[in-house]
DNA sequence: TATCACTTTATAATCATTTCAATCTGCTTG
DNA sequence: CAAGCAGATTGAAATGATTATAAAGTGATA
């Protein structure tokens, strides 16, 4: 599907240079389906084929392949515990850059649907998380 | 608002003996208005008021009055870094157990509206996670 | 007031992630 | 094709939030 030199082609149009450890990584993320990767299981899948890569070169490679856009992060809401005293269900604004939360007037948004969920599966809740950036210093 | 006895008389109703550091979480918490708290807050907030609480005993009061119904945590949607190899507009289901994320197949969901975003911020993306939990063994 | 189970405390342990200085390697130039 | 350099990788140490631990303290009950 992707051989070694289309994805050292592809490394080096986003501006990075095609090492052996990028493209390794290339070739585990790009097999045209979509996949959740974390840094465990990049480590996990190199060392099941012999090769040895460092956890931080991993942490740096994904990061840069983000940044490149090869890649989207998951966002988590948050890195620190954060509890609500609002106990009804509702939704948070989220400023990126601060972290802080902030509740979505309830009643301003709603689902038009609620998926399927997988067999076996039911619903614990739904978080809609509105992330947002300050643009203006008014 | 909230007297101390108001405050030792809910713990109680809880199951929790009304210590000194907990009244004083439960004062905080309390005023009436909707907030979002962190370990880190309540830590700046004593020290404040000249009162001293362990560190751990913060994040225990905490732990402890989510379980009791007082407070809702407010999930991050996993502690650790997950990237995503679809780059499109999409959402996810959430195992809360494994932390197993998949997506949501496009057009099963959609939002009813948008709210306002607060002044002089923009829109940086929007989130829904669907949390579940399995049911079945089958 | 004595007692005991439950709490708090300070400190150490954990765990994911980042940083660092030394070493190595892809690429360009001669 | 060799030399040189900027950028990359490495292993180890550092960081920072959270949790566990063991000793000392405290609220409730009799």
């Amino acid at each position: 599907m992707h051989t070694s030199s289309d994805i050292a082609e592809k490394l080096r149009a986003c501006g990075l240079r095609p090492t052996r450890q990028r493209v390794f990584l290339g070739e585990l993320m790009l097999d045209g389906t979509d996949k959740h990767i974390t840094p465990e299981m990049i480590a996990e899948q190199a060392s099941q084929r012999g090769e040895h890569i460092a956890l931080g070169t991993i942490y740096n490679c994904l990061r840069q392949f983000a940044d490149a856009g090869l890649l989207k992060q998951v966002h988590s809401v948050k890195d620190r515990l954060v509890y609500d005293t609002n106990l009804g269900d509702h939704h948070h604004f989220l400023d990126v850059e601060t972290g802080e939360l902030t509740d979505v007037p309830s009643g301003e948004i709603s689902l038009a649907s609620l998926p399927h969920l997988p067999q076996g599966f039911g619903l614990d809740a739904v978080e809609v998380t509105i992330r947002m950036r300050k643009t203006s210093e008014n």
